[in-house]
Order: C-alpha cells, then structure tokens, then sequence
DNA sequence: TCTGGGGTCCTAGGACCC
DNA sequence: TCTGGGGTCCTAGGACCC
C-alpha cells in the first residue's frame, strides 16, 4: 500500500534552542515573535501553563516569569538550518519529500501493510531524533489531512501513528472539524451553525449540500477525510516560489518618512538578495507602510504598486521604483507603524528576456556587480554592504533582545565545548 | 509602553464583451 | 407589473496555514 506521511517537528523553536542548551532539556521554554511580540513556540510545559499559541507577550509575562520560563527572540537562521538537517535525514529514508513549512515535511511511504508503516515511521523517528537531535511526531494516512491529524495524535506518546480503513473511523466520531487541517475559527463556526460538529457528521452528509454551502474547500474537505485523496505530493520547493515578502513592524511608530524609507531600503537589499539567490528576477513591486493594527489610524495604510519593464534582480533598480512608489502614497501624519516590500512575477535570471532597448554592456557590469556585492555579504553577514542607506538597527528596527546565538551558521557563534 | 512574518488559495463582485 | 443573459477576466479581500 502506498500511504502518506508527515513528519513534524515537536515545538519546533524551542527544540532548536534546546539543542545548544541541554541544561532547559526539562525546563520551560518559549520562543518569541519578531519585536518579541507574540509567543510562537512554546514547551509542553508552557503549554501546561495554559499560555495559549500567539498571544502577546505582554500578556503573559506575569505568567511566564512566576514559572521561570526562558524565553528566546526567534533566531530563523538557526531554525533554517536545524530544517535542512532534518528534511536531507528523511530525504535518505524515504523516496518522496515534499517540504510543507520549516518544521514539517509531507512523504511517500510505500509497505506491505500497516504494520510495516508503523515500523518504517518508528525508524524514521529514531534516525532524525539520533542524527539531528530535535524531537519528531509521525504520521501516515491515506490522504494528506488525516496524515496530519495522525501525526498530532501520538505527539506526547509514541510519536508515531498510522490511521487507515478502520483505525481512522474508530476516530472520526470524537475527532472535532476544528481540529482538522484546514478547518480555522470562521469555517467551524460554520460548520457548527450547520450542526456539524465531529468529522463524523460531516461524512455523514450529503456531499452535494456540503459542496453547495462550503464550495470547493468543503468538497475537498469531505473527500479528504472519506479517503479520497484530494492533494497529491508535490516538491512545494523555493524555485515555485510566487513572491518573496518582506516587511517588519517598527519597535515603535514613527511618522518621518526618512525613517520609513530606510526600512523600505532595508526590505529591498533583504527581498532582493533573496531573488538572487534563487536565481530569479522578478517584474513585479509592490511597497507598503501602515500604522499600528490597533489604533484609529488603521484605515491610513497606504500601499503602491508596479510592473517593472523588464525582469529585474538589481537592488539598485528595485530601490528607484521602491523609492517612488513610496513617495506615492506616504502621509506625514500617519504614524507607521510598520513597512514592507513584495516581489512577484518571476522569471528565471538565465532564461530571462532581456529588455528590448537594454544596454548588454551595462546590463553585464551591472551582474557583475551584484555578484561580487552578494559574494561579500554572504562571506561576512548579511547587509554588510549596501547601495545607499540601509540601516538594519535604528528607528524602525524592531527588537530582539532576548537572541540566542547563531550556533550552526556563523564561525563567531560556534558554541565552545569545555573538556 | 507592549498584539509576528511569510506564504497560498479561493471567492465574490465589478468591468467588459457580445 | 415584466428592465437580457451569459461568459470571461481581473482584483481585493478573506481564510487558512505554519
């Protein structure tokens, strides 16, 4: 039988953290949202605590501090390259990955009967939990949504489980739609008006009403949860990437538009590097600037848009644009709050058009350029270099004061070991 | 004082066309 | 009484995910 599996990461930052840190092996943990905003990743001791996922640090730190919790600022190249450890370890075990987010993984698993996936996914488990030393749950179905519900299932106990034919319908009477992948708050919600609260009832209904009052993600939903696999496995990789995002909310609002525009610029060198890195030039900008969520101000955001003559990859081209269509739509009595930049429409570099009335001898300086740019900021940090003023720390830059350090990924980080 | 950042996909509604 | 109808394309916003 050919099943499903999906890997997950046991709160996955705080692993990461814990991996340099053994001494909080049983302690509690949290890791914190850019400008430490939110909780994003908590232990299972936090969790005990009852401190719900996503809530404002502020919130909580009464809480927090009563329990000793050590909190972390989240460290994303740390996390990013505990990732690839972890997905290259199952890439070897299993034939079919699809990376589905940083700390999870969809795969093929192809055995003789359930309990040899039983077994295959305890190997698994075993072999990342000794190679990368961060805690895994596993799960195998015969579609993708109730993979992901078998992978949650175990995740305190054995960490593996496999829910086919009639394991996965002893379940479905006390499995709650909310709980299913796909299912958030409003859609429940929805689905309780229609009195339809376990994954039962819904699979007792009639398809075609549940198509008429959900449309097409309820149809998919129905066919998931009845073992009819909707979503196959598909490499989800960065080279089918749509858009490249970022933006960053201000450790406090400001309405100076130079203190804006050094963050768009920041944004651009962060957005554009990125683009380059994965060999693609883009035809589409957008730049935005809005003020706090929470205040009066919030119908103030402004955002602008624009296509781009030809695929580009050049910070300095995309900073022009970004420039002006920030001049746009800027208003000095706003507070922003936070900024950001969006590329799309990509294309690859190699295989890119060049622009009609383009200067080849400029265009080819000009790669040469940013090779040599690219080269030295990723021999010695990101944004060591840069065109014009791109600040990283000043007003907007938002804060990150509770940093683990890059353990894995920079030479002056290594942790020392004392023999 | 203090509420993340980065994605994808679907849907409803408007514009336009014949 | 009786206001065409149906198709396509585009976009903004919503919902959801981690």
């Amino acid at each position: 039988m050919k099943l499903i599996g999906l890997l997950d990461c046991n709160n996955f930052f705080v692993s990461c953290e814990r991996l340099f840190r053994p001494d909080l092996h049983d302690r509690p943990v949290a890791v914190l949202s850019g400008n430490d905003g939110c909780i994003v990743a908590r232990s299972n001791e936090v969790k005990d605590l009852g401190v719900p996922m996503g809530v404002p640090h502020f919130k909580v730190k009464d809480v927090l501090s009563e329990a000793a919790v050590t909190c972390f600022s989240s460290n994303f190249t740390l996390y990013r390259d505990v990732s690839s450890r972890v997905m290259s370890t199952l890439r070897e075990l299993v034939p079919e990955v699809e990376t589905y987010s940083i700390d999870e993984a969809f795969f093929v698993l192809n055995v003789p009967n359930e309990e040899a996936a039983v077994e295959q996914l305890r190997h698994i488990k075993q072999t990342i939990e000794q190679r990368v030393g961060v805690p895994v749950s596993l799960g195998a179905a015969t579609s993708k949504t109730i993979a992901k519900y078998a992978s949650e299932k175990e995740k305190r106990g054995s960490g593996v489980c496999v829910l086919v034919g009639k394991e996965w319908q002893k379940e479905t009477g006390t499995t709650q739609l909310s709980q299913v992948w796909g299912i958030g708050a409003r859609l429940s919600e929805r689905l309780r008006e229609h009195n339809l609260h376990t994954v039962a009832d819904l699979l007792a209904a009639d398809r075609t009403r549940v198509a008429k009052l959900f449309g097409l993600g309820g149809c998919r939903l129905f066919d998931e949860l009845s073992e009819q696999p909707v979503y196959r496995l598909g490499e989800r990789n960065r080279q089918t990437q749509k858009s490249i995002m970022s933006t960053r909310s201000f450790k406090t609002a400001s309405t100076k538009k130079s203190v804006v525009a050094d963050a768009i610029s920041y944004h651009v060198h962060h957005a554009a590097a990125e683009l380059r890195e994965l060999g693609l030039q883009c035809r589409y900008l957008q730049v935005l600037a809005r003020p706090n969520h929470y205040s009066d101000w919030t119908l103030r955001q402004g955002s602008a848009e624009c296509t781009l003559p030809a695929p580009i990859s050049d910070t300095r081209v995309l900073l022009t644009h970004a420039h002006e269509l920030l001049d746009s739509f800027f208003d000095a009595e706003v507070p922003y709050k936070k900024a950001g930049v969006v590329l799309g429409w990509f294309s690859d570099a190699d295989i890119a058009q060049p622009d009609l009335f383009g200067e080849s001898v400029e265009a080819a300086t000009a790669e040469r350029v940013l090779d040599v740019f690219d080269a030295i900021n990723q021999k010695y940090g990101r944004e060591v270099i840069t065109f014009g003023r791109a600040v990283s720390a000043g007003a907007w830059a938002p804060a990150r004061e509770l940093l683990s350090p890059r353990y894995t990924t920079n030479w002056l980080e290594l942790p020392s070991v004392k023999a």
